[in-house]
DNA sequence: CGCGATTTGTGCACGGCTTCACAAGCGCCT
DNA sequence: AGGCGCTTGTGAAGCCGTGCACAAATCGCG
């Protein structure tokens, strides 16, 4: 609301990150713990690149926005990039989470060890069904949703995930937004729509899936069969052609 | 393995998609199926990209790569776009899928509905742990791992999903791409080394919460205060700033 | 102290994606 | 039948991201 995401920041230490750099510093960094736990002091850019999955030219590009990092001819020092890099991430806390939504999958993320080891502790749980409010899981009481905006207010937090069934997903965002969270992961298959000023990523895992699909599907078609038909008219026949060939997966 | 990524599909029906529009296939598919049971018989590409949450002009170009899908003056008739979608994306038919690792994310993961009712039919339950094998979740019983070729073969699997700890990742990768796997969804926060021709998709949750984290942290120094410190030394100073800002998130 | 090996940081070019703006096409109403 | 309003499909421009290739810088060693 109050800020537009546009133009320079004026904050001295906030080199304005591209986005798909922010997107991919997170990776390295659980590439440098795991480094780290190994004994390594220094990383090349080769080296770390590898362990993160992406060029090397392209990671340098992406340390170099954080300010000298590196020295040249040696390569990285681990813990001081671990250090930098947790700093613009703004993890140099453990910042409290709230889960909204304690079903099958919020039950499982609410055990999962994963979000601790790396930054969040899980500060709260929600649910509007009173079946489950009182329920203990992993240590914490499952909370009413009605409790939030006392519970955001006591535990600062700004981080919210919800993790409800899809009707549910948008109430659950607005009642998030008014009680004070800026940032939402999303867990519901739905758009959710907030006001400026709060961020929403989703995660759909069924999306995920079928975009291995497309290519699973594509795969299969050049393997195979040549798909043999009219390239005009493109309708309905593909359907039918697709479905009677639809077997024919096996590799 | 045998095919490469690069160059245009010979195939006649192949299109050749974008990757960016193959991400977004599936957010318009979930939207189309939404309006129709809403009882929908067509949408403007302004009232679908709406509904998906993205740009109209985008979304024209998306589905104008489908071939004649839309027309002039009326819009898209949304059984017919879902038919192209499923067509494209591979839908056809359910797609046996393969799950690795039931622990606490891989149980909720079994469970989770949202894979059944879109294209998808979780086709085996596999983990290394002894003490979980003959386990009964959702109909399904947990085979042990080794038993993965004969399974992949007997149910066509050409998908599937780890959810294991992050060190046993790769040598499920491993065993997935040796059994006949071409696609992977890994859950494992860690790369996944795989050979040319299979595709991995990959979904940290703690990543997630990372990049919202960033953003949450230039939020906070933007509204709050300028952040008066020693550029030179980043550490722990920011970290206060950040806890007395915290507050400041109401609407 | 100087040289060579090594590795970072970056200028540059290329390709893909996004967005605007508008022409082409379609149906409806008169 | 003809015109009008609405909506798609797309040309073109601009932006962002990627990757190559190389200059600059640093360390170690003789």
């Amino acid at each position: 609301m109050s800020q537009q995401r546009t133009g320079p920041t004026d904050g001295p230490d906030f080199p304005d990150l591209p986005e798909a750099t922010v997107a991919r510093l997170p990776e390295y960094l659980r590439a440098l713990h795991h480094l780290a736990e190994e004994g390594h002091d220094t990383v090349s850019s080769e080296g770390l690149a590898a362990a993160a999955g992406v060029n090397s030219a392209k990671l340098r590009k992406d340390l170099s926005h954080l300010g000298r990092t590196g020295t040249r001819g040696v390569g990285y020092d681990v813990t001081l990039l671990i250090d930098q890099i947790e700093q613009v991430l703004g993890l140099t806390h453990r910042r409290a989470v709230a889960l909204v939504g304690v079903g099958n999958l919020g039950h499982a993320l609410a055990g999962y060890a994963g979000f601790g080891n790396r930054g969040f502790r899980i500060a709260a749980l929600f649910d509007a069904d009173l079946g489950r409010v009182g329920e203990h899981i992993n240590g914490l009481v499952v909370r009413h949703i009605d409790e939030l905006p006392e519970v955001v207010q006591e535990e600062s937090i700004a981080i919210a995930v919800i993790a409800t069934p899809a009707h549910a997903a948008q109430n659950v965002a607005d009642r998030l937004v008014a009680a004070g969270v800026t940032s939402v992961l999303n867990f519901a298959p739905c758009v959710l729509n907030v006001p400026e000023g709060v961020d929403v990523r989703k995660v759909d895992l069924a999306i995920e899936l079928q975009i291995l699909s497309f290519h699973e599907h594509r795969k299969s078609a050049l393997t195979g069969l040549p798909v043999v038909q009219e390239p005009g008219r493109v309708g309905q026949d593909l359907q039918r052609a697709n479905r009677l060939g639809g077997e024919a997966v096996g590799s």
